[in-house]
DNA sequence: GAGCACTGC
């Protein structure tokens, strides 16, 4: 038996030399072996990402304790491609094949292929400026244009410079490579240093149709054409793209509603949600396969359009908007609008649809409505707050940030805007230079500079442990509670239990150390209060992290005092008001005041905001108060993580911010 | 009085 079992070959291993990529191995070898840079243009289910290292590990790139580097956007990606390509090259995780993602680093000294995320790899470059573990980089889904791989593609130009030896792939599903080939030229001269080529992918056709008016609304359009289809097409499972939480359940409202005129005999239609903020297990029920004469209807945000990929599906309703996150750096806040796509976002959402064989996808707005769509999505680094990024690369020794060879560059005043608050917080001076030790330290942090900097003041207010814990919870960014499985009356009940007077940030240390010493072995505990188990679980790794960081700086934490300063009740708020003053010493620009109508007033601009109805501070009375995030949803202004502050603190720890207006 | 698209270190 078991001699029989070992001469088959699974079918898993099969069809990479069927793989569009197999015909080209000799071409892009050729060009890696000849040209400093490689653009490969492939569709999803070409294999590039999975046949190409493998070509170059069997060329002999690796070896001579030099690793071949393959960056992905995303977590699960990383993980996934390198447990495929494991199975290929036959070995387990860890060996020749590893991935490397925060908190969780599966590669060993025989690791020759090596998975990472490009933000990870952006943070090896602060340990090892060029990079020398590598002999080969290539960065995958280059034409998502994340921040991270915006960012890592300009170091990689600038290692290039002093690295003849190493070898750059940028792989990208859409044409944008012309772009990619003349940042990447020495001036103008393409044709030495980059070779473009091109590989067919794998999928099925898709028809697509447009509408001849435009639709008057769209999420009872998407329910009509998805009944339409539901009732004339062939088998296959739906999947439709609304922008939001919001219209996801109305447009299940909507089907449920229709679908109980459908005749019990007939096949049903089973409505199934899928957005970032449901839990993972949540998540899971767009896998599964429909019941017997039913067809499955997936509602979906963007997160199908790359992140998630569902089986089965044949066709695809595109209502043609999706939500986006935008900075504005003259008021300092995040809005997040509903825009329509960009046409390479509706080709990859049309693709969606033949996976697996031909597939139909509708559009909700006219062939000319999709003529008139940009080309592309902006890229985030043009709409996103680069405090961050410019704190990051200053610490990799870039200090001419508006001078720095970005594919595209960001608008000056996003630039100026960040270096103004990097300098407000101190970490840079008065020539834009990172200060030592703060600067420096703020920079090699995992946290926004605000809370790096509330982090490392921490010693000298004598709450270093609890802003561990306090950073780590923020870090968490919301997913701390979970409110959407229609208990919407019982969880309020069950975060005020945690709730402490002085607001948010104390709330999120006092439900982590009641995870740490009820919750941590018992997700029955957390699911009894509301907690997301694998979230707090997740804060612990960060505090972990953070703690390791402090400890290489030279700071230790002193974890005993925590419970000891807490037990009288004018220690508690004696540190409770340490805790208030340090998170002001991070937090002074995010300052304002509440009005008597119950909404607040930005200290520095003078702008109405709202507490967020998942803050403490929604339904409380405060003067002033610190905000960790403030984000603006159709026309209102949200602040979230409140904590109340004395406004003299303000003056004694932002003197200079404040100086003006005190 | 009432709500967050998606990632990452």
């Amino acid at each position: 038996m078991a001699e029989l079992e070992l001469s088959f070959i699974p079918a898993l291993y099969k069809p990479s030399s069927l793989l569009p990529i197999a015909r080209h191995r000799q071409s892009l070898l050729y060009a890696v072996e000849q040209f400093p840079v490689l653009i490969v243009i492939g569709q999803t289910g070409s294999g590039k990402t999975t046949q190409l290292p493998q070509f170059l590990e069997e060329a002999g790139w690796s070896g001579n304790g030099k690793v071949i580097g393959v960056t992905q956007p995303r977590r699960v990606a990383a993980v996934t491609v390198a447990t495929r390509v494991a199975e290929e090259m036959r070995c387990n995780v860890g060996e020749e094949v590893g991935y490397s993602i925060r908190f969780e680093d599966k590669t060993s000294a025989k690791t020759r292929i090596k998975f990472l995320t490009d933000g990870l790899l952006l943070r090896e470059a602060l340990m090892d400026p060029l990079l020398s573990r590598y002999s080969v980089i290539m960065v995958d889904e280059a034409h998502e244009r994340s921040l991270s791989t915006d960012v890592l593609l300009g170091v990689l130009k600038k290692i290039k410079k002093k690295r003849p030896d190493l070898r750059i792939i940028v792989s990208s599903a859409t044409l944008q490579a012309k772009e990619m080939a003349s940042f990447f030229a020495n001036e103008g001269d393409t044709d030495s240093e980059c070779r473009i080529i091109s590989i067919e992918g794998r999928a099925f056709p898709v028809d697509i149709l447009y509408l001849e008016r435009p639709a008057e609304d769209y999420v009872e359009k998407a329910v009509q054409v998805a009944f339409d289809v539901h009732k004339n097409e062939a088998n296959g499972d739906i999947l439709v793209f609304l922008s939001g939480r919001e219209e996801i359940e109305t447009a299940i409202q909507l089907l449920s509603e229709q679908a109980a005129e459908i005749h019990p005999k007939a096949q049903a239609l089973l409505p199934v949600p899928l957005y970032a903020g449901l839990t993972t297990d949540e998540q899971m029920y767009v896998f599964e396969p429909a019941p017997d004469n039913t067809r499955k209807i997936v509602f979906s945000t963007n997160i199908a359009e790359a992140s998630v990929t569902i089986d089965g599906i044949a066709y695809v309703i595109d209502a043609g908007f999706v939500k986006l996150r935008a900075y504005n750096p003259q008021t300092g806040i995040d809005t997040l609008t509903a825009v329509p796509v960009s046409k390479a976002s509706a080709t990859q959402r049309a693709g969606r649809a033949g996976r697996t064989k031909p597939g139909k996808c509708y559009r909700l707005y006219t062939e000319a409505a999709f003529s008139r769509l940009p080309e592309s999505t902006v890229p985030e680094i043009q709409r996103s707050d680069l405090a961050p990024i410019v704190l990051q690369l200053k610490a990799l020794g870039i200090d001419n940030i508006v001078r720095f060879n970005f594919i595209t560059s960001p608008p000056s005043r996003l630039v100026t805007r960040a270096l103004e608050l990097l300098y407000s917080l101190g970490a840079v001076d008065d020539y834009a230079k990172l200060t030592k030790p703060l600067g420096t330290r703020m920079a090699e942090l995992s946290l926004e500079p605000m809370m790096a900097k509330v982090l490392l003041s921490a010693p000298g207010f004598g709450c270093l442990s609890e802003i561990l814990s306090i950073a780590a919870m923020t870090s968490l960014q919301g997913s701390v509670w979970f409110h959407h499985d229609g208990g919407r009356k019982a969880m309020p009940a069950s975060r005020h239990k945690f709730a402490v007077d002085e607001g948010d940030h104390l709330t999120l240390l006092n439900v982590y150390q009641a995870f740490l010493t009820k919750g941590r072995k018992d997700s029955k505990w957390c699911r009894d209060n509301h907690l997301n188990h694998k979230s707090m679980l997740r804060a612990v790794s960060i505090r972990t992290q953070l703690k390791r960081y402090l400890e290489r700086f030279g700071l230790s934490v002193d974890e005993s005092l925590n419970s000891n300063g807490m037990q009288s009740k004018q220690g508690a708020a004696e540190k409770a008001k340490q805790i208030g003053k340090c998170l002001t010493a991070g937090y002074f620009a995010h300052a304002a005041r509440m009005q008597p109508d119950g909404t607040f007033k930005s200290v520095s601009g003078g702008l109405t905001m709202h507490a967020h109805p998942t803050s403490l501070m929604f339904n409380r009375k405060a003067d002033f108060v610190i905000f960790h995030e403030i984000l603006e949803t159709s026309n209102k202004i949200f602040i979230r993580d409140i904590t109340k502050i004395e406004r003299s603190w303000l003056l004694e720890y932002a003197p200079e911010y404040y100086k003006v207006k005190s």
